[in-house]
DNA sequence: GTCTATAAATCGATAGAC
DNA sequence: GTCTATCGATTTATAGAC
């Protein structure tokens, strides 16, 4: 309920200011249609000062994501339970529909800059691609220690395989929310969950069944 | 005037030049990144030759889409076989990657489409998601006959939900060939297709070992 | 049907007063 | 640091000769 207290000044008003509009309007009008006018105009301030701030829009988009990135990981901390997968798939939908949860919905913006290659040089492309990687590797140290170690025996890489398994379906996912496919969300994240569940009980009983490969 | 009449003519030479070349650089720079120049250019006429044959930036791109799926309808026709997730996912390697692959490569555009929520209003997302539905009801199609009898009288839907989730996972890999993640994905599309396999295997031991509900 | 030239609008970015 | 005014580049789309 107590959000994690914000009093470090790293962040000034006005610059954060400018952040929560650029998230604002990139959520529902992606990279391109979000223009530095607008963003001046819903954050309060006049385009010079959105560039006082910001040497440019590549450079905005880029602490955008470095933005987001910081409540992500708020979101992620604690401790680990079992339904990792499950709830990543779940807030997919959320993401897409719940105007409240920007930081979740700008995921799905994220996705584009993996997709528009066209971006290759730009800052805020490389700075997500970079967060991608940190992300990847904050999730393994948190599903390794729910694979059984007879499985990281046989195959020490079997955790990670199943961040990169897990990374496909919910980012999948995000994509079906935001063609606004009519499903069940709840039901294919407990159902991709039983899948990948199913996968490791079946490496399990190899590892456990059979000395040679 | 009279407009074109595809009634005794299927896409006129020039036609098609054009959507080549819009299909070519839409797969990497995009739907705001492709200028109507560019493509006039790479098509071998000028930009109002472009305009004499699509009304607009949007109707070519919805005309585009219609293109690729007929090209994709093409390549997804013949005997059904048990490898169907599995070739999708290991072609998303090779889609975003390999220039000459297009049908594969539209997948990316379709995926742009499905985004950018801020073209709610334009033609061609509207077409794309058209599209998508299509693309389903012809997977349901291929997938529903190798569910085990079994499952589907427990559950008739579970054809269709094996489709979304090989949808989100095909998905979630071109995303992943597209951040230019470092991953081996004939290795994924094995696993992948073992966790769907696995899914359907315990689904099938719980239809039979139950004989009432 | 093809092509050139250009209109009309938008956007990112800057200059300079305060 | 804030704000106004505006430049320069880009892009969609059209007009009109041939």
């Amino acid at each position: 309920m107590t959000k994690r207290s914000r009093v470090h000044q790293s962040t000034p008003e006005n610059e954060r200011a400018i952040l929560e509009a650029a998230l604002t309007l990139a959520v529902t009008a992606g990279y391109e249609g979000t223009t530095m006018a607008e963003v001046a105009r819903l954050s309060g301030l006049p385009t010079g000062s959105v560039y006082w701030h910001f040497n440019n829009k590549e450079q905005l988009f880029a602490e955008l994501i470095e933005y987001c990135f910081g409540k992500w990981k708020e979101d992620h901390t604690g401790p680990t339970n079992r339904d990792l997968l499950r709830r990543s798939i779940a807030g997919s939908a959320g993401g897409s529909t719940d105007p409240e949860n920007k930081a979740e919905a700008f995921w799905i913006l994220a996705l584009l800059f993996a997709l528009e290659k066209r971006l290759a040089d730009n800052a805020a492309r490389k700075k997500y691609l970079d967060v991608r990687r940190q992300m990847f590797e904050l999730m393994v140290q948190r599903v390794e220690p729910q694979i059984p170690g007879s499985v990281l025996a046989a195959d020490p890489d079997f955790g990670r395989k199943m961040v990169v398994l897990g990374r496909a379906l919910t980012d999948g996912f995000y994509i079906a929310a935001s063609a606004g496919d009519d499903i069940d969300f709840m039901e294919f994240a407990d159902l991709s969950a039983s899948a990948v569940e199913a996968l490791i009980a079946r490496r399990a009983a190899m590892a456990e069944g059979e000395v040679e490969k």
